[in-house]
DNA sequence: AAGTAGATCAACCGCCTAACC
DNA sequence: CGGTTAGGCGGTTGATCTACT
């Protein structure tokens, strides 16, 4: 059976959406079998994540939600899943689409392409045990956080913390916690280089990193979260 | 009115990881 | 323990819309 692409009719939608309610989410190679979508499973679960959901928010992202996606950019990067799971209603692809088409022209962005981040390289900082205040984290968004090589022990539990707690703070309800108000959402400045950059060029206050917003050990930032 | 360029965003692609066998 | 599969993620594409000439 030949597989359909491209945007999606209303009838599909129905389908979808009267499978999910009488089967729920999940399975979704199912979903094509049983009803006879000519849509790939991978397909059927972006249509429902990103549009069909009943708690998806549509229409313009208002003041306070830009502010949020900006702060917890600053913070985390391009992880637009965690970003999104803190932004009430919206979908990663929403917030990496108003990310890159909205926000970063706002804060002044430009996009770089070609240039990857060599994980290794960039945690020299950490190997030689200088962590200096407002020097921050520089994490691939498909680097496992808790298998970053850290070789120094107090860097290392500082990192380990700040990781840990990163990913905890993401799924849970203790991101408030971070003092985000201390940080100006509107550094331009800061934003100015791209996204991720090689270690040549290393830009310490690029949005990727995970800056440590007061200068203190990471330790310190994350604690009581 | 027609053509063009730029902006927007839904959807696809490829990769990674976890679960299962 | 290795292979397979499904789900999830971020990056990218391309159809469509809008503004401009």
């Amino acid at each position: 059976m030949e597989e359909k692409k491209g945007f999606w009719t209303v009838e599909e939608d129905k389908i979808l959406i009267d499978y999910i309610k009488v089967h729920g989410k999940g399975r979704w190679n199912r979903v094509a079998k049983m009803t006879g979508l000519k849509r790939c499973g991978k397909s059927c679960r972006l249509r429902w994540m990103n549009y069909l959901r009943p708690d998806v928010k549509r229409g313009e992202f208002t003041e306070e939600e830009d502010d949020l996606i900006i702060r917890l950019h600053k913070l985390l990067g391009n992880r637009w899943s965690l970003i999104a799971g803190r932004v009430p209603g919206r979908t990663d692809n929403q917030v990496k689409n108003h990310w890159n088409t909205h926000l970063s022209k706002k804060l002044g962005i430009r996009k770089e392409k070609n240039k990857v981040v060599d994980v290794s390289s960039s945690l020299t900082l950490f190997e030689k045990g200088n962590v200096e205040a407002g020097e921050s984290l520089h994490l691939s968004t498909h680097t496992n956080l808790s298998n970053l090589p850290i070789c120094d022990e107090d860097n290392s539990k500082a990192v380990g913390s700040a990781v840990n707690n990163i990913e905890a703070s993401a799924s849970g309800n203790s991101l408030e916690a971070l003092d985000l108000e201390t940080q100006d959402p509107a550094m331009s400045e800061c934003y100015e280089n791209s996204f991720w950059s090689l270690s040549d060029d290393l830009d310490i206050n690029t949005p990727s990193l995970i800056e440590i917003p007061d200068g203190n050990s990471l330790d310190v930032v994350w604690r009581g979260l």
